[in-house]
DNA sequence: ATAATAAAGGATAATTTGGTCTTTTAATAG
DNA sequence: CTATTAAAAGACCAAATTATCCTTTATTAT
């Protein structure tokens, strides 16, 4: 569905969305070891989140990465997948078509207009927020 | 959403059963350049599908590839896309989690259930023969 | 000011996916 | 039975994605 990046961008925003809860910066080793993500790979991730103001990022001693608690509220998982992996999953052709289009539908068009409709929807109406609540409350989980 | 390879079958399937219903055998150089695909990796394509028993092969002079009429009623595009992708877009987790389950949720995963079963639902319910028919009747396409 | 810390940036390596080329095998028409 | 045709199979190559490493830049505590 996505690619291996924005999975660990969105589970990275995630969790950096819970610490910033509660009122904690958190670093890339840190992160990169909550998500079982790849540190290195991770840091490359989070620079373009950060470059996208999806998160904040500060250098230093006791720098790292934190999202502002008014503004998480707002961010959508479509920002996110946007951010990475571009928009080829709203508007790419199910078969790969470039001139797939209403006007020239390819065989499977209206069939996955229907399933595309429904990941979009879901993908600008879950924010971070939201989800990050699902953790703290221990519904649900980030790690192996 | 599904593999370059997944797309190509995909197309080439449905280009068969175009002409199996005019009971046409077709060759892979004319399969590779109705459905514009590269003909080698195509080649490679129509051998999975032919393992997994979803088109026929036959070899030598007027050979080529072909599908059974009574069995196109029957094949559904999952078929095609388990035998090309394998069940990942089916059980694999939305944020990647090998251990993501109903009892240990991601935080998507809820999120996540509602668009694969409608994805799985139309994969399960579309017929090759339903799409070929699309195409016979000029309402859809599958060329630049 | 300077040493320490942590992210940013750039170069490079490994893996996977996509794609090509050549040889072999099977089928059929003459 | 032999030449021809077309798919099968295997080795190989290219591009993209995933992942690592090393150097630079910014920040802050001393």
């Amino acid at each position: 569905m996505f690619s291996k990046a924005c999975e660990y961008a969105i589970r990275a925003t995630i969790y950096i969305a819970v610490q910033s809860n509660q009122d904690n910066r958190v670093g890339l080793k840190d992160i990169s070891k909550e998500i079982d993500s790849p540190e290195a790979y991770t840091a490359k991730i989070l620079q373009q989140l950060s470059r996208n103001n999806i998160i904040d990022s500060v250098k230093g001693p006791h720098g790292g990465f934190e999202i502002d608690k008014k503004e998480m509220t707002k961010i959508k998982l479509s920002q996110i997948v946007m951010a990475i992996d571009g928009d080829a999953i709203y508007k790419g052709c199910g078969l790969g078509f470039k001139e797939c289009s209403e006007k020239q539908p390819c065989p499977v068009h209206d069939k996955f207009k229907v399933v595309r409709n429904e990941l979009k929807r879901m993908l600008e109406t879950t924010t971070v927020l939201e989800l990050s609540l699902g953790l703290t409350k221990g519904l649900t989980f980030l790690h192996r």
